[in-house]
DNA sequence: ATCTATTTTTAGATTTGTCTAAATTTAATT
DNA sequence: AATTAAATTTAGACAAATCTAAAAATAGAT
């Protein structure tokens, strides 16, 4: 390989490993010069420290993150930008694949883990504007816009919703398959309206009316639903 | 690992590198019990011989190559069958970005060689109801079945064809992006109706109509354009 | 301030995919 | 059949990403 190629290399591509690191360090909270720990890291990522550790001289390198020995990683400015990126086409593909392809909302976050990594500008503008610039990926959550801005929604979880407060179902806190499956099969979806009619002090269930109909939910599931509150 | 992964991987899981060599085998004519060199392979993917043979080692190991030393290398059935469906994501893949992303002709190759990686089954076959399972891609190379059918079209070069013969142009041979974008440049394209004039011997150019209006196209123009004769 | 448990890093090994250079085999030519 | 040229393989190295085991640093408790 040339030595302009090797420098291109080292300085702007990113291999699909690099990419995972910035993505969980973001989602770890690394961003604002937040420092996270080697093992919070490795144990997200189902690795070992050691490796991370190797990982975050390489990403320091190259001016992704701020590496200080024992002192844990941070994203750099050119960091959180990379990563908001990835985190972009990964929401923006489950977006396409449950609008465009029928895939249900639990089938999609590993396809997209995939996808994420796919490299085209204007392959991920056009699926973008295919959808019309969708602001929400199926679970809940801000799509970052091309030029990195993120727009978090003013949520609370359902557990942390007073009695007879109201609100619709915006997103979900823990968003794996067997809940997302749960879910389905108890007719919970985003966009459904809520009303807590009553908490249950002894195990802190929830006594609520969804798009009308009376439910009952466990503390587990009320505090891993995301609701917009009714002003 | 667990044991029962590691044989997982061994048997079953190609990766990126893998599926390319059982590509390009199979576009070089391996299939068939079709021995190929390893420097024709290697020219073709733009690597040394060495490593060709290491793969070969590797791919034959797994079933998916005969191979013998100093022999060559050709496709089993199961390495045909994967190179199959390499080749279907592939070309599904085109189509897709021509059809649903206003991508040209020019664009699709690049992205599709990252797409046609996806594991996904469920992903290429819905994308194959959403185009309307299509026969060809947009370089008029015909579209492999989900069983692997192949159904290659009858058609061959202009350069071949005789004077006053009609036809109707239906693919390129050379799909390099400047051939590509001499095409559109020239305005031709698949589906132009075109009728050989006449043949110049001193240059072997040829002198066409394409859909009605004359136009004078060198040897080796028309030696990378197929042609599907009219009746 | 010292000890100790925990965290983190280092050193060295492994796998995958690649390379170069040397050795070997095959094919072509006398 | 012997020689030579070309193709192919082997041997050994390297980069990337990971691991294990041992060493070093940090933080918490006395
Ligand atoms: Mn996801
Ligand atoms: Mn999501
Ligand atoms: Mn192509
Ligand atoms: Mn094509």
């Amino acid at each position: 390989m040339s030595n302009k190629n090797v420098f291109l290399k080292k300085y702007f591509l990113m291999t699909r490993s690099e990419e995972n690191y910035l993505k969980t360090i973001f989602h770890l909270g690394g961003g604002d010069s937040n420092s996270i720990t080697t093992n919070a890291i490795a144990e997200q990522m189902e690795t070992k420290p050691s490796s991370v550790t190797d990982m975050a001289k390489k990403l320091s390198e190259k001016g992704l993150v701020d590496y200080v020995r024992y002192q844990g990683v941070s994203l750099t400015d050119a960091g959180v930008k990379t990563a908001l990126s990835i985190i972009r086409k990964h929401r923006l593909w489950e977006v396409f694949l449950v609008q465009k392809l029928d895939f249900t909302w639990d089938e999609v976050h590993e396809v997209a883990e995939q996808l994420e990594h796919i490299k085209s500008e204007k392959l991920i503008d056009k699926i973008d504007e295919l959808l019309d610039f969708p602001k929400y990926d199926p679970h809940g959550d801000p799509i970052p816009t091309k030029d990195g801005k993120f727009q978090e929604r003013d949520k609370k979880l359902l557990s942390e919703m007073p009695i007879n407060s109201q609100g619709v179902c915006v997103g979900v806190k823990d968003s794996s398959v067997p809940f997302l499956k749960f879910l389905d099969k108890n007719n919970i979806a985003l966009g459904n309206s809520i009303k807590v009619v009553d908490k249950e002090d002894f195990d802190h269930s929830l006594h609520i009316l969804m798009n009308g109909k009376e439910l009952r939910i466990s503390h587990q599931i009320a505090s891993n639903l995301y609701v917009k509150k009714n002003d």
